[in-house]
DNA sequence: CGGCGCTTTGACTCGAATCAATAGGAGTGG
DNA sequence: CCACTCCTATTGATTCGAGTCAAAGCGCCG
C-alpha cells in the first residue's frame, strides 16, 4: 500500500470535496494527504483525543459513537464513501470513529487542511454543504429516536439503507424486491436506533414472518414489500 | 418598528456572523436585511415551504420541529440569540420554525445572502463553524434521546438550560442555587425530550420532592443541588 | 469435533404511555 | 370582588411495549 497513489484513480474523485479542485490544486492537496486503510473494528480516533486529522472516506462504512456510562454506546452517525470525516476547527475529537467494515480513507493533517480550505473557497463551500447535509441527517435521526416505536425505527432504518443501496447497487424493478447487505451487526443496529439487540432481532423476524422482508442468510436483507415497510413507520 | 435600524445598535453585533465584517461590508449587508419581530407562538416558516430567508436571531427563543403522523411533534433544535436561522443552499424549508417567546430577527433574502457569503470568506467560515456547532448539538441530543431514562433526559435538559442561563444571567455563587425561566411549556419540553407531558411533569415534581430543584412559580426553576442533578444523568 | 460469537426465542419485569380526573392560574366580564 | 372560562399542570390508576434475564440455536474457524 503506497502513499503515492494519485487522485486520478480515486474512486470518489467527483463526489468528494476534492471534486471542486482543478488538477493543479489537487496536486498540492495530494501532497498533504495520504491513503489509509483501516480494518473492520479498528477505531480511527477516540472521543477526547487530540483532533489531528480529517479526510474523505473512499470505501467502507464508519460509525461515530459515544460511550454511555452504562457500558453501551449510542451511534450518532454513519459515514459512507465520499463522506467527509472529522471536524475541522475543533481541538478535540468529539465522537469515537470506528470502521464497521474494512475501509479506506484519504486523510489530511487537520491544520494544513484548514489552511488549504481558506485557499480554496470552492472547497470550503462544498464542505459547508456537506456539514449542512450531516446536520439534516442528524436531525432526521432525532425525529426517529424521539417518536418512533421499535418497529418504526427498524423499518425506517431499513428504508434508509435500501435507498442508499438502491443508488449504487441495482434494483431489478422499481417497487420490486431489493437485496443488500447490512454493514452492521444486530448490536450495532440497536446502538443506532436506541434499542436493544433482542428488540431489533424480534422486529426483524416479525417483518420476515409478515412477508415484508426476507433474510437470505449472512447479513443480507431482501425487501419484498416496500409499501408495507413504509406503512410501519407510524 | 422601523426597518432602518443600523447594525451598530445590534444586541448581538459581536457574537453573530456579522461580527466578522468591517463596517463598510456591514453597511452593504445591512441594505439587504431587515428587522423582523415575531410574536410568541408565531411560525416563521413551515417545513416544505419555499426556502426564502435566513438570518440571525437577535432576541428570544425559536424551536425547529417536525410534525409526526400521530399529531405530535418532535423538536429537533432550539435557537438562542446570535444563532443563525435557516438553511442556505436548500430549496425547501426542512423544519417548522416557531417562536417560543416573542423574538426579534435580522433576516436576509436567501439568494442575495448566499452571494454575500461568497464575497465575504470570513463570514462563510464563521457560518461553517456555527453549522458544525449545530451538528454537535444535534448529536448530543441523539445521545440523550437514544439512551437516557426519563429522569436523565429531564436532568440533562435542565442542566443545558442552566449553563445557558448561567453565562448570560448571573449566579450568586458557583455551585450555589441558580434560578431561571423555562422558555418552554411542559408540552414543549416533552417534545424536545421525546416524552409525554405527564412524564415530564412527574420527573419535575420528583426532583422538587427530592430537594434538587424548586419551582417558585410561573415557569421559573431554581437549581438547588447541581451535583444531584448531574448524578441523575445516568 | 468443540468452542466462540452472534442471533434468535421465551418468560418475566419494569418504566413510560395512556386514560381520566383534578387542581392551579391568568384573563374576562358581570 | 367574585364567578366563570380556558389553558396548563399535576396527580392517580391502569395498560402496554420494550428491557432484562436466561436459554437455546446457528455459523464459523481452529
Amino acid at each position: 500500500m503506497t502513499t503515492s497513489e494519485s487522485c486520478s484513480d480515486c474512486s470518489v474523485r467527483d463526489q468528494a470535496l476534492c471534486g471542486s479542485l482543478t488538477n493543479h490544486e489537487l496536486e498540492s492537496l495530494n501532497r498533504l494527504g495520504r491513503r489509509r486503510h483501516v480494518a473492520k473494528g479498528e477505531t480511527l480516533a477516540w472521543a477526547g483525543d487530540d483532533n489531528l486529522v480529517c479526510g474523505n472516506l473512499l470505501s467502507g462504512v464508519l460509525k461515530l459513537s459515544s460511550a454511555t456510562t452504562d457500558g453501551r454506546e449510542q451511534i450518532v452517525g454513519l459515514l459512507y464513501p465520499a463522506d467527509f470525516v472529522g471536524r475541522p476547527f475543533a481541538d478535540q475529537v468529539d465522537y469515537d470513529c470506528t470502521a464497521l467494515t474494512d475501509a479506506e480513507l484519504c486523510v489530511f493533517p487537520r491544520e494544513p487542511f484548514e489552511r488549504a480550505l481558506a485557499d480554496h473557497v470552492q472547497m470550503e463551500r462544498l464542505l459547508l454543504q456537506r456539514v449542512l447535509a450531516a446536520l439534516g441527517d442528524a436531525r432526521g435521526r432525532i425525529v426517529s429516536l424521539g417518536r418512533g416505536s421499535a418497529s418504526g425505527k427498524v423499518a425506517g432504518f431499513l428504508l434508509d439503507l435500501a435507498d442508499r443501496a438502491g443508488t449504487s447497487g441495482c434494483r431489478a424493478m422499481p417497487g420490486g424486491p431489493l437485496t443488500f447487505d447490512l454493514p452492521l451487526s444486530r448490536g450495532e443496529m440497536a446502538d443506532v436506533l436506541g434499542l436493544t439487540i433482542e428488540t431489533v432481532s424480534r422486529q426483524m423476524t416479525a417483518m420476515k414472518t409478515a412477508g415484508i422482508i426476507s433474510l437470505p442468510g449472512g447479513r443480507a436483507v431482501t425487501i419484498l414489500d416496500r409499501q408495507a415497510l413504509e406503512a410501519r413507520l407510524d
